[in-house]
DNA sequence: GGCATCAGTGGTAACGGTTACACTTTTGTA
DNA sequence: TACAAAAGTGTAACCGTTACCACTGATGCC
């Protein structure tokens, strides 16, 4: 457990001077002569030298390190967006930095206290209630924040990446009345996110739109974490006039969700049509495999390193950017014609 | 964008000397007036100060931080186990580095790197090949190790905590031996890694034990990341004796595998049973809901973070420690007794 | 009353890099 | 040949924090 070299040790071996060891560790910032530079590089190798990114970040007043703040690593989606965050990241010569919110404020906020002790460039984050403060002292602070999949309208001055929520919602509801579906549930997220709110506004959309009634019975906006989904399912089934399709706007909740329905008597899609919000591989597996609005994470991980690298080198304009991309509509078997039962008497 | 405060902003600012401000902001290192304190205190509130990371890790040599290293965070299986170590992590007011692998040497080996740079106190990984210098270097560099899932056995100094890989495909394997099967695949990880291995291990162990031969082209090593579970899956079925049962010991692969028997016109489990290793939630919603090797996921997450943070602190005993925590065996539907059936012609 | 102890505070040298600037030496050009 | 420009290098200040040590009074104890 010897201390590890430093820059002076390097400098001291090669019989130069630290400025010159800088600027060989530092492509570009000052001429270095191709002998010393094989020199340098040589006892750099020699002592398995690596610079201390404390020290470096010190003395720039940035690092080149984006944080990742999601709510929750557990829900796939989230997981998917990580791994082709820190990929992209990675891809742009960027560390990540992670942490999770699991949906708490609390927790938010003092991880946006632990973004600004670390002096981190960028932030990506899903928020996860308002800390309205918070974000403001961050982005005061001169800290690039993109939010992906959620937004807070309030906030000024923050880049935003999502899928069209509420096209998404439209099209999903649209296909079921396609089918002829007129009496249709939709369990949102949480009415205090924007995704929850602009699924079902994309739905109303869509009821109106084809002339019919928007049965505020059927709609239901439960939190991202818990079991929720299934009881959701179990209330909307009890309804005195039951829906006959179900569009689960809520990807943390389509499995449990599904368990309910499996538990029950239901047959999918012969008396229930079924879609849900998901990018999960095994949503093919069930049976029957799943209707499916797709989310394309990757499309969300790329625009969202674009754009927090991209600020950290003031590579873009001031302005700052709205990014809708589109989520894939895939029609399985979970949906089907809506049955043409005479009413329960 | 104001530039943030320092601590000499606010040494001025409360009419004392910035050993006092550190000595508030690091209780316990020195005496302070109750009065002091409040000022003090009452000052950063108001500045809004944060202590620059940077610069502590700067003049301390070490930081709170602890690295994870993951192969593949769209396996689900790292997901909640990345999800489970942040937690855990954050518990003991620690906070967590994230890279991955991607399951790829040459981005391990650069991830190390990186964590030398970032000078973490551990590190918390599933090693993916054997970058055995690599691994060397960062502990003589005095970063405590913790292998969790997998291990390298050349390697001494490095905590390790994984699930009884053996004894689970011994029970699986058991499991399917009770139900009269005699001729099982099992398709593992690869044979560089230790999970793959051992899994293999324990299963040669249970047909032994029962008498069984064992076909060495019933035993697939495939690697973690792409589709060869279907393809494994392909060439087992079309064995001129094809197996009875399989077990399916490689986390990864579970979808495929499972994908490629949807497609085929084999019933599970009356024409095949199955047993997977795995802790996805989708497994008990599938047709027929699997049998499981459900692994602890949180016992390993708190178990490596235990060891990564204590060795931090050196409130552990230096001899290195080896954790083993049981798998579950969750029996479903996917396994049943096998079929009488006379041979094929 | 003298002296050791200690709470409370301030000054300042590290920590390990980067970088502005000064200083040689080489190269280019009239 | 002379002189300007550029290449190559070194010195030292700085980034923001902690830790060590020195200093001042107040308190305790014989």
């Amino acid at each position: 457990m010897k201390k590890p070299a430093t820059i002076r040790d390097v400098a001291r071996e090669a019989g130069v001077s630290v400025a010159v060891v800088s600027r060989v560790l530092n492509e570009g910032t000052g001429p270095v002569a191709p002998d010393t530079r094989a020199k340098v590089v040589e006892v750099i190798e020699r002592l398995a030298y690596h610079p201390r990114a404390a020290a470096r970040e010190l003395q720039q007043r940035t690092r080149s390190t984006i944080g990742l703040l999601l709510a929750d690593l557990a829900n796939p989606f989230f997981a998917r967006l990580a791994d082709r965050v820190v990929w992209e990241a990675r891809a742009r010569g960027v560390h990540v930095v992670l942490l999770t919110t699991q949906e708490d404020q609390h927790l938010e906020a003092e991880s946006i206290d632990t973004l600004i002790e670390r002096s981190v460039a960028s932030v990506i984050a899903t928020p996860a209630g308002d800390n309205l403060e918070k974000w403001k002292r961050l982005t005061d602070l001169g800290v690039n924040v993109v939010f992906v999949d959620r937004e807070i309208d309030e906030l000024e001055g923050i880049d935003v990446v999502t899928i069209r929520n509420d096209a998404s919602a439209e099209t999903a509801a649209n296909h079921l009345i396609g089918l002829g579906h007129t009496r249709i549930g939709f369990i949102s997220g949480p009415a205090t996110t924007s995704t929850g709110r602009d699924r079902v506004a994309g739905f109303r959309r869509a009821m109106e739109a084809a002339g019919l009634a928007v049965d505020d019975e059927l709609i239901h906006h439960i939190p991202f974490r818990g079991d929720a989904g299934g009881d959701a399912i179990g209330v909307l089934l009890s309804e005195p006039q039951p829906p006959s399709a179900i569009i689960v706007g809520n990807t943390a909740q389509v499995r449990s969700a599904l368990r309910r329905i499996k538990q029950s008597e239901i047959r999918v899609p012969e008396d229930l049509s079924l879609v849900v919000f998901d990018d999960n591989p095994w949503t093919e597996l069930v049976s029957p495999p799943l209707t499916v609005i797709r989310q394309p994470i990757d499309m969300l991980a790329v625009h969202s390193v674009e754009l927090a690298v991209g600020r950290a080198k003031g590579l873009l304009p001031e302005q700052r950017r709205r990014v809708e991309v589109d989520a894939e509509f895939v029609r399985r078997s979970s949906s089907a014609a809506a049955a043409q039962r005479t009413p329960t008497p």
